[in-house]
DNA sequence: CATTCTTACGTACTGCGTAAGAATG
DNA sequence: CATTCTTACGCAGTACGTAAGAATG
């Protein structure tokens, strides 16, 4: 029995498949039905029903997984505590929010190739709700992203919070007043997709008022939904941060609004039950370059 | 990262030395340095301090020892709770008192044949108190001795409890009265040697009233204790049972003495610490198969 | 019939034992 | 100078990838 082998039948279970956890694992799914195989054989145990197609877990399988997570969760630990940090390596997978890309994300790649030069990094950049399915799926073992979810099978960490306003072009005329949801649904709306984390903010901001607007696009893209709306297209609602320079060049200008949303708190969110992981230590180099707007919050993970 | 790698260490931890993880773990010298070279390189850091000739830990190898223990110690119950027997291989080292070989040894060792067909076994006969010290310094992994000593670093399980008796040929002509301590310091005693169980009990019992023997003998073997004492040479402390038939055969007699101790306990005593191991199993097993006087006392390990 | 796991086979590797070497107390 | 660990070298066993095969839904 070997590390390996406990490690290759974790992912078997966790991804439902030989062949998800061989691509999981870098290795073919030959070597994966061989490392299993091997540890049946070790353990003289059945533990996959191979009767069907797919790779149900047998009640000794079952048993094991438990022993196979609590062995795997203390050798991370170990390799965290003890090895160097030139000594983790590995691929990590994480998914990003728009907004971290175009923040500081090229600095949490810079500050992670230096401390664990030895990991390979799987960077993708979707829609919130896409991103945590993917976690959930285990595609992914770590998400920045925003959100405030606290759900029991995910441990979050807080990346602070970015301020959202609504803003729109001068020349489209809303001025300085203060709009009210119903008053501002009057003009054309520059939103997000429904998986964007904005959009059940928004539509409930709307619909406080019982205010329905007009979606002149649903965008997947902040880039996107800036662009069209520095076009004079509508209005939109955006990070102040991150068009700064376009408030001040007079080509955004921020719309006041009645009972504005609160600033957006961005997460970092990996699986639950792993006290060390590489995940986890990324996400508090994340929290440690973000220059998000930190709060007051327990400092570690929740 | 191995858990042969771990296990390697961990002996050599366990031994303080190289070589002696390198007998224990049936390898040479050379497999056992270079296992933890390569662990070392894995976690890239020094886990012993090789200016010196002997293996001293760094403080980052004592960090690890804790680890590498917890690991063991789950690998080893998984193998255990979910393994079949028949996957349970390796050596077992353990220490027996000369009256469990001449009793259930050889019903406990065939238990163990079957059970776990692939397990081999180093045992050893020995005085107590040898058995004791080897189990220590890790020498043996389980002792089956008499005893009752409860030392926090030791998990004991009681095998019963054996009668002994004052015995003599009748011709010795002590008859049927009942001795004091100092009348029978008047006979030659046949004793047993000071690493010996007994040695300290029969002591205490002649000071009792400060009567002090003669010792015509001390031998390291009840048998040879037993054959002396039927050729008529003294009087002797010997298991009732095992010599019924020469009782029976009036080659012995039982000496009636005032105070008699105490029938003597038997435990199977293994290092504490491990919730499963083969040690534990084995000292099970020789609960079962032991015809000894079982006692009422909780029925696991202490 | 596409997906998923198994089997076969050749290769490359790595882990081990033997034996010799270095260093320590 | 004996003990203990390290290094060198050659062998053997094995773990892997490629590719073909079997079975399931």
């Amino acid at each position: 029995m070997t590390l390996q082998q406990l490690e290759t039948f974790f992912w078997t279970v966790k991804l439902g498949s030989f062949a998800a956890a061989a691509e999981r694992l870098h290795a073919t799914q030959s070597a994966v039905s061989m490392r299993v195989r091997e540890l049946e054989r070790a353990l003289c145990v059945e533990l996959f029903d191979r009767t069907h197609r797919a790779a149900r877990l047998t009640p000794k399988g079952r048993e094991l997984m438990d022993y196979a997570s609590r062995i795997l969760d203390l050798s991370t630990e170990l390799e965290h505590r003890i090895g160097a940090p030139e000594a983790i390596s590995g691929v990590v997978r994480f998914g990003v929010a728009e907004v971290v890309t175009t923040t500081w994300l090229p600095r949490l790649i810079t500050v992670i190739a230096e401390r664990y030069p030895n990991v390979r990094l799987e960077i993708e950049e979707a829609l919130t709700a896409e991103l945590m399915a993917s976690l959930h799926q285990a595609e992914l073992e770590l998400v920045l992203a925003p959100g405030h979810t606290r759900t029991p099978d995910l441990s979050t960490l807080s990346l602070g919070t970015v301020d959202f306003q609504w803003m729109a072009v001068p020349s489209l005329g809303l001025g300085d007043q203060t709009y009210s949801p119903h008053e501002l649904a009057e003009y054309p709306i520059i939103g997000m997709k429904e998986s964007s984390f904005h959009y059940a903010a928004l539509e409930d901001w709307f619909m406080s008022e019982h205010a329905r607007c007009r979606y002149l696009a649903r965008c997947k893209s902040v880039a996107v939904a800036a662009s069209m709306t520095m076009a004079g297209m509508g209005v939109s609602y955006l990070p102040v941060r991150s068009y700064r320079q376009e408030i001040e060049q007079g080509r955004l200008a921020i719309v006041n609004v009645k009972n504005p949303l609160d600033p957006v708190e961005f997460i970092a969110a990996c699986p639950a039950g792993h006290s060390y992981s590489l995940p986890r230590a990324i996400a508090e180099l994340a929290r440690e370059v973000s220059d998000f707007q930190h709060i007051d919050r327990p400092d570690g993970f929740v």
